[in-house]
DNA sequence: TTTAATATTGATTATTTACGCATTCATGCA
DNA sequence: TGCATGAATGCGTAAATAATCAATATTAAA
């Protein structure tokens, strides 16, 4: 077990708060697809380029999704793979309370 | 690839918010070692007994570390062993971007 | 060099939330 | 039945942040 400095300890409080937005997931669960560019997205989302373009330059800072001028838009893509298998643990984990949460819902309906 | 329903969405952002604390990485990561209860975790971590519960209270409404009351106190312990999965993987994360960053910091220095 | 389309940034607002103090609650013991 | 210890909650405060509109770049083509 390491120690965790607590620098260590807010760049991982960091990345984990970049996952932690409905929109920014949305925005990734997108891009997983296939690129697109800040319009397209905004109206797949249906928000505003303006808040899609912060929200894809946080995640750029973070190295999550890779930025590519192309023409007058602007490409936006996955770069770090690793948040599908975060999002997959994650998903692992709520499916397996929420399994918990029904066999618990089915003990009590048997005592009845 | 599934469609990610907005409700799913909004389940997965709520999991990785909880995650997003440095406050609460420190306890998960003190927890990881042995249970403590409340008092043992506020020391540990330099704050109140009223915050550490509170996150404690948030992380056991998420399926994160179990609660088990015993004598006068109450022992937490981790629940989901995934959150050293999801720790390992950002950590990686991490990692490889900083590698990334000092290869171009290298790149430039040979450049000069 | 204009003009049009796209993306980014500034400023503002509303909401969330982490924290501490004080209080209340619950449990075990004298 | 008090009494003490430990945990949880109410409340107020300060800080962070997501969203929008307006304004400013930046690029491609006319």
């Amino acid at each position: 077990m390491k120690p965790m400095p607590p620098q260590v300890i807010d760049q991982v409080a960091s990345y984990f708060q970049v996952l932690s937005e409905p929109m920014r997931l949305r925005l990734l669960n997108l891009l997983r697809e296939r690129e697109y560019n800040v319009g397209e997205l905004a109206q797949a989302c249906g928000t505003t380029a303006a808040n899609v373009s912060r929200h894809l330059s946080l995640m750029t800072k973070h190295g999550i999704v890779a930025r590519e001028e192309r023409g007058t838009s602007v490409y936006f893509s996955i770069a770090d793979q690793r948040v599908d298998d975060l999002c997959e643990l994650v998903c692992g984990s709520i499916a397996s309370r929420m399994q918990a949460a029904s066999a618990v819902h089915d003990a009590l309906k048997t005592m009845l």
